[in-house]
DNA sequence: TGACTTTGTTATTGATCAATCACTATCTTT
DNA sequence: AAAGATAGTGATTGATCAATAACAAAGTCA
């Protein structure tokens, strides 16, 4: 049982990977089971023996890629000095958008769709990092970290904007 | 020709604005012309005697949204005193998320599609509006104009994914 | 070895939808 | 009034796709 699961988990999570790469390229609503599936090298039905349906596979990738920002922003916030703290943060969703990019792609997909478990993540999401970077602040002595919370969550997203556009204009200042 | 001119420019309008309505509510992949003409009270092929195609009708909803915004702002630029101006800007934005939240949505939707014509259109609209503001706050002597353009892009855009999520928090500060 | 479980596939189906075709009806103009 | 243009519809089609069903092979373990 240690042994299938563990496979389980790895066909699980490389599906998720083959899903964010399809989902981002074309758009969740275009992409097809059969890109997702020949993309993770495995038959068109066999995902859903993972996902029963396409929506519980887009909401497995929107997992991982909060995942991954939150992770990311508690690893900084942990061992940042509050004076780097903003800036560290900065760089790192920098540096996530660089490195996952499809990611982001993905969440800015997910910002409109309406079905209503898409729409449940993507709040919680978003919840949990606007809380996370606002107590953080709070505890560095930023002032006005509202404020602060604010713009850092507005930035991220015109950067995120710049480089689905390749406008990179955008975040002139 | 006069006449018949004008409500055939009626029924482009009359559909634009079915359609900007129907993709706002559904998404643009999961709508349906035969949706769109209900909306507009036609039969679903005679939205093909308008827009060739559904994605010539998307590109024409983007434009009426993106020229919303852009004479709204125009106009506010045009006779609002330098001191005043960001502030009547962002309320401007404002009043439009409220009266004209669809289309709103609608781009939002259209910054993560990949049709060339789409990003084409939307980067023409980014552009417009920045540079327009950009002027604009030059002109009026805000100083780190650039700066103050970016966060006002920034902060539009947080403000689009709050009103999206429902979540207006993400505005706090 | 042989029952049972896990991993995986091929083939198919039932819906859905953009787009076309073949019409009809209503003006307009002479 | 009749010819032609304009406005509009019903019926259909050709693709596309999520999801299911039915099956096969490989591993597990008594």
């Amino acid at each position: 049982m240690a042994k299938s699961d563990f496979t389980s988990v790895n066909r699980k999570a490389e599906i998720i990977s083959a899903a964010i790469e399809v989902f981002a390229e074309v758009g969740y609503y275009r992409a097809t089971t059969a890109q997702v599936a020949q993309r993770a090298n495995i038959s068109q039905p066999y995902v859903f023996k993972f996902f029963s349906t396409k929506e519980l596979l887009l909401l497995g990738a929107l997992e991982a890629s909060w995942s991954r920002v939150i992770e990311s922003f508690r690893q900084v916030i942990e061992k940042t000095s509050p004076e780097l703290l903003e800036a560290t943060l900065i760089q790192e969703y920098e540096n996530i958008q660089a490195m996952h990019h499809n990611e982001i792609l993905l969440q800015m997909q997910a910002q409109t769709i309406q079905e209503e478990a898409i729409r449940q993540s993507m709040m919680n999401g978003f919840k949990e990092v606007r809380e996370m970077v606002l107590a953080a602040f709070q505890e560095a002595g930023v002032d006005k970290a509202e404020e602060r919370t604010m713009l850092f969550l507005a930035r991220g997203l015109l950067c995120n904007v710049a480089v689905a556009l390749n406008m990179p204009e955008l975040m002139k200042g």
